[in-house]
DNA sequence: TTGTATTATGTAAGCGCTAACATGAGTAAC
DNA sequence: GTTACTCATGTTAGCGCTTACATAATACAA
């Protein structure tokens, strides 16, 4: 912050030879002000550059005109389209949007990040506990009391029920049996799942949709048609080939089920190398339907996963609070030529 | 912002038996204070899970400790790494960044989102100011200027050289003409450039790259090879196909150098459906280097652009100025398999 | 013992605004 | 001409902190 004179409210008041009360009355855009003042100190205002201070202004009223999302990262576009969402719908509404680190969370420094989140007073918070590990549950349970009591909050993404509070989520656990179904329909019966962390209650939760389809098609578990695994696109390729390659080719998958677009993406390349053609002897299917899907070869057959709405609706929700707790949010398979049905038995 | 009794300095200067001064000494992990005393406050500081706030300190200290990026969009990956980058190192740095959008800078509503940024009085800002109309420069050039008297700026991206300010700028003409000599060795004479907008400053530099390449090889220059349009996969799929539906088949370029990676993977893509191999009959060079390049068919050339590296250094930048004041930001030339000598003439 | 550092803590003045209330000039009603 | 009422503008008390300065208590030197 850059201090300079002639840069606050008196300043401006005595050059308009106002009170500082006619200054801010004109600032707020009051109309109990004579229209010969309102121009003298427009033009001062005008002249001098003056912006008011949202610092000072945030400490007489009772809201910042901000608001926080707390995400894991920026580099998946798939949070980036959340933000890009809750953003926008921000913006639309007036408020400023800040991004704050998931990450950094379940540091054990001593210094916690969500004390910085509680330190700045926002309007509302939408938190993405998305690939939350179980360890760290109790100081999030923690940290997200004491946050409700400095200001609203919305959670987004894969949160466990006993969390009460407003919350927009994905039931993953039907969204993992809903594609497990579409291949199940289209005759695939080696059917792996690709990635993720084995702790992580997003993806517990989807291992439960995988072996609850798999169960009710009376097929068995098989373990090695589950690898955990980072959820990179170099994870995703090194997955596979593992797989594959510690596998008797007719135990090979005729389908593999990605745990994003990334992972995916480097299965495709896996089976690429590895000799196989997708979709005719692998099909695969990622999550996420990133702006890349489409473009893939063959173009990924994705799971959309309404990103952006899921980020404008957390917003909303945030400003004009409703009675229910838990809504769910919505998903849909986009079919693209990466999954076919099989014919191998 | 929740408000609740119970939670201000007072409160717990109250609660322990000291006064604010005590409190706030505590919190500002002064020396001076009794192990006794200190213990006391902490626990009631506990209990109470009070955090002062960062308003009211920001209004008495001359700082907020938040720094501000704003960029065009994320939901272009290149921007996310640029965010990232800075994002990352601000944190490192113990600062809060916020983001803000470039998009609604040339908005004509008298609203100016500009003025916004002022009143937020942040401790410094990067301004991303590639993509600039040369109509709303004008506009820039003001409203940077009054900016500056409020925080310390620094600007980053396609940088006019008029622009005074601590910068660290591409030169896309160097880039430009650096691809081009790549594919000339490489023997390729019909070069297409695909993406940008005319008017768009970033992209007359690289036009300008591009021009003097050709003119130093002797080359002429065919306005049927540059197409401007959209920075997406749809219209550089579109671009390149109405390019060629446009041209005799012995005039097709035998290289296409894109805009970005988005409109690379729409060219790519275009390519394939017309029938022609990538590289063999023609070599596509994309932009940004995004984390899918290297998981197309055939995996993308494509120009690295630091992007991580360049939001870092325009934080430090920020934080420790120094008497520089344009610096160069790096990129180079990531070569994979779209793009090959040619062989035909 | 008295005077003087030294240390722990308290008091109070701002920071730049907003908003409740006060003031004072002009106008209308009696 | 006095009273009452508007309306534009001014005065001032916070908002929740930090910090310069004041004060009180103790320790130590003379």
């Amino acid at each position: 912050m850059v201090k300079e004179k002639g840069k606050n409210i008196y300043d401006i008041a005595s050059e308009a030879g106002v009170s500082i009360a006619t200054v801010s009355r004109v600032l707020r855009g009051e109309t109990s002000v004579l229209p010969e003042t309102r121009r003298k100190v427009e033009d001062v205002i005008a002249k001098r550059g003056y912006r008011p201070s949202a610092i000072a202004r945030g400490l007489t009223q009772k809201h910042t005109n901000s608001l926080g999302i707390v995400l894991p990262k920026l580099t998946n576009p798939n949070y980036a389209m959340i933000f890009t969402g809750a953003y926008d719908e921000a913006t639309r509404e007036g408020y400023v949007m800040s991004l704050f680190p998931w990450k950094s969370m379940d540091l054990k420094t001593g210094y916690d990040p969500m004390e910085v989140l509680a330190e700045r007073r926002l309007d509302g918070l939408i938190m993405c506990v998305e690939y939350q590990k179980k360890e760290s549950y109790d100081h999030l349970t923690a940290s997200l009391e004491n946050l409700s009591r400095y200001m609203p909050l919305v959670l987004i993404g894969c949160v466990p029920s006993e969390l009460d509070y407003p919350t927009i989520t994905y039931d993953m656990s039907l969204c993992a049996s809903g594609v497990m179904e579409y291949l199940l329909e289209m005759n695939h019966t080696r059917i792996a799942l690709l990635g993720g962390m084995k702790e992580d209650m997003g993806v517990m939760s989807r291992d439960a949709g995988y072996r609850a389809a798999l169960e009710k098609a009376k097929l068995p578990y098989i373990s090695s048609y589950r690898v955990y695994g980072d959820s990179t696109t170099r994870a995703g390729e090194q997955m596979l080939t593992e797989m594959l390659d510690g596998l008797q080719r007719a135990y090979w998958p005729t389908a593999v089920i990605a745990l994003n677009d990334l992972v995916a993406l480097g299965a495709l390349k896996a089976a690429r190398e590895m000799g196989l053609r997708v979709p005719e002897d692998i099909s695969i299917i990622g999550c996420d339907d990133l702006f890349c899907a489409p473009y893939s070869e063959p173009p990924l057959t994705s799971i959309n996963m309404h990103q952006q709405e899921l980020g404008a609706r957390a917003v909303r929700r945030l400003l004009r609070p409703d009675d229910k707790t838990r809504e769910l949010a919505a998903w849909n398979i986009v079919k693209r030529q990466s999954s076919a049905p099989t014919e191998i038995v």
